[in-house]
DNA sequence: CGGAGTTTTGACTGGAATCAACTGCGGTGG
DNA sequence: CCACCGCAGTTGATTCCAGTCAAAACTCCG
């Protein structure tokens, strides 16, 4: 179903490389592709739709959640711009995707996709990357879903949010969170209810402190690292937390 | 010992061809590799180790895992023959990997890993697949510790279980526990307790029975298979379980 | 037969879930 | 401009599932 290597190389067009004769990059694929946009709320794909297409998330942000039987919801993770989603060798998607906020992406073909990946001796690597941080970040959020306490779940959570913002590392930087309560809940297998307590005992021991419902700002990072507990075993502080797909995505 | 197919290419040699004029596989380049025995209980690699080889299982169960702060252990996944393990772009490695038993690997080195896939148009869309498989377990695991009880999760397992052993579908087959109860309660995010608490009520109900600690037979699929809780809302019964590195892995 | 490690079982505790009431904010329209 | 509504979030009271602590039973060895 997928590409088999080989197919001529033509038709497989980058409108606007940035630098002239520098390598292709996974985002400049996308480039000539139009942007879509979408309001708040909507759905981009479903859990066992047919896989037609490979995302770019342009602006805005996303969540990709699962939901089993009696209607629980358990999202596994949150996408920014920079972000592709719906790269997968299976021909129905694994989980569903729908906007936060309003937000901006574009598309592509699947099987274009493939093919300019098995072409680009460039993109392939960038793409393993991609995936292989991706499976980092999965297996994060599992030590975080079966070992810790809500606490450590809420601060590791944050100080990612913290990460995701500002590459600028002032102290004291506002943080936006874009997402609910009930999305941070169904991220970190927490009720509404806990994550509301959990923040509240953080603000009220001046570790963050809230503007709205949307921003906050983290005043005791150092403490806040501590709380969230994921140190390792063999060198101490490991602020190493990846979930990082920065390293790859110059994003937008 | 499982049978490879076959390659026509230079350098990667391998031994025992099948089929002559076949596709190479994943599992063929390994084949001229040495077998290396690992007595139970002994570490392959840990986390954080300079990453300088890529692991093919050939006999045995290992259980990959991460530790965090005060000694608190993650288990992220088992592995059976025929699954690969340390493949990734980051140059250490993200887990630690230990056998249970007695075990049989064969390594590659990591470089020479990635030229062998560089090269050859057969076995990218391969290792891609499993990646993609790898993901898509990862992303159960998280709706299982994020949302589902004691009685799902362990119900789910022991369904894994059945699969990873017996393509045979005999209703009432044996099913192989090769892990301690220990390694269950980390890999499902409970404790021992739990664990043994939850199965001897399975038995007490008639849904399972055991025969010693490692081997299980199960007497109602069907009902572990509702008490598992993973149909998902769109298609009913979801035994799609996906999990299955198999579709790719012609294993044993 | 003995001893160590693993598992099971029991009694109790505790952290997060549940149930429920209330607050605060943003929008809308009189 | 303010009254009203609806929704998201907060706070409180209580429950309950799984964790903890403790002891007994089973297995696998030598």
């Amino acid at each position: 179903m997928y590409a088999p290597s080989n197919v001529a190389r033509q038709n497989i067009s980058v409108s606007k490389p940035v630098v002239a004769g520098e390598a292709p990059t996974l985002s400049s694929i996308f480039h000539d592709k139009p942007v879509e946009t979408f309001e708040a709320g909507r759905t981009i794909f479903c859990e066992d739709d047919a896989a037609k297409h490979v995302f770019q998330v342009v602006e805005g942000v996303l969540r990709v959640f699962k939901i089993i039987g009696d209607g629980r919801r358990a999202i596994t993770g949150f996408l920014y711009p920079g972000d592709l989603v719906g790269v997968s060798m299976r021909d129905t998607y694994l989980y569903s995707v729908e906007t936060i906020g309003q937000a901006k992406i574009r598309r592509f073909s699947r099987t274009a996709f493939q093919d300019a990946i098995n072409l680009s001796p460039e993109l392939r690597p960038q793409l393993f990357a991609i995936l292989c941080d991706e499976m980092a970040a999965a297996q994060d959020q599992m030590v975080l879903l079966s070992r810790k306490n809500a606490e450590e779940r809420l601060c590791t959570f944050l100080l990612w949010l913290a990460n995701r913002m500002g590459s600028a590392k002032d102290p004291d930087a506002k943080v936006k969170v874009p997402m609910t309560r009930l999305d941070m809940a169904d991220y970190l297998g927490l009720t509404i209810e806990t994550v509301s307590r959990t923040m509240s005992s953080l603000v009220n021991r001046g570790i963050i402190s809230t503007m709205g419902r949307h921003d906050i700002r983290i005043l005791k990072r150092d403490t806040l690292m501590r709380l969230a507990g994921d140190y390792n075993a063999h060198d101490g502080m490991d602020n190493g937390q990846t979930y990082s797909r920065q390293a790859v995505w110059p994003s937008a």
